[in-house]
DNA sequence: TGCCAGGCCCTCTTTAGGGCCTT
């Protein structure tokens, strides 16, 4: 059933064989929460076959065994229920690029599409949270003390501490510049705006939302 | 034989190089 409401985001994660799909990559697991208002409402997680061997490197690496994956339903079902999962709402992923490529790589397979935007919390959190010392998903959640319950480089928990990670982005920006409601094309601005330009892009922002009252 | 991803972003930059981040 399509989904279309203004404030709900779907998180998603990709495990995948490696890093590029132009080089014959393809994705093995995929986890992903709706969130509404800030809160999960929804996950979707599933284990894909891609037809191939994994690496030694991506067992150790993701958790993922051959052995997992010689059971699990092909990528082509799993992505297409994946789909339907998606409907029309926005999307969500921390170094988005790498999950958009794999997500338009595997739709393309089956012939599918989404229509959402594609927001990236890796680029909103460099800007944001300038006092972390990296801001890889795993330092980042270690770095805003973010509780939660399994292991990273799984694709649904991936999903839901970037899920965490976001209300923690739009925690920031409400604090820090007491805007509320912030709506996904202002975090989209913000995530292109260079670092030093991020404190005028908002503080303009509020000067135009003070002049409509 | 040697190489092998790609986009973003910073700086000792922009006619470039290298680190970060994702698997």
């Amino acid at each position: 059933m399509p989904h279309k409401l203004a404030n709900s985001l779907v998180v998603l994660d990709f495990e995948t064989t490696g890093l590029s799909p132009e080089k014959g990559d393809r994705a093995i697991e995929i986890g992903a929460v709706r969130i509404v208002d800030g809160v999960i409402t929804e996950q979707f997680q599933a284990l894909m076959n891609p037809g191939k061997h994994i690496t030694a490197f991506i067992e150790d690496y993701t958790g993922i065994t051959n052995e997992m994956l010689a059971d699990a339903k092909p990528c082509s079902e799993v992505m297409s229920d994946f789909c339907d999962f998606i409907g029309d709402d926005n999307l969500l992923a921390h170094n988005a690029s790498f999950d958009q490529k794999f997500l338009e790589h595997e739709l393309s397979l089956i012939n599918r599409h989404y229509s959402g935007e594609f927001t990236c919390s890796l680029l909103a959190s460099r800007r944001l949270f300038l006092d972390a010392p990296s801001h890889s998903l795993g330092n980042l959640v270690s770095y805003l003390e973010l509780s939660g319950d399994g292991s990273f480089h799984r694709a649904l928990f991936d999903a839901q501490m970037t899920a965490k990670l976001w209300v923690a982005i739009l925690d920031k920006v409400t604090t820090q510049y007491h805007i509320k409601n912030i709506p996904l094309s202002l975090m989209q601005q913000i995530s292109c705006t260079p670092k030093k330009q991020v404190s005028n892009l908002l503080q303009n922002y509020i000067l135009q939302q003070c002049s409509y009252i």
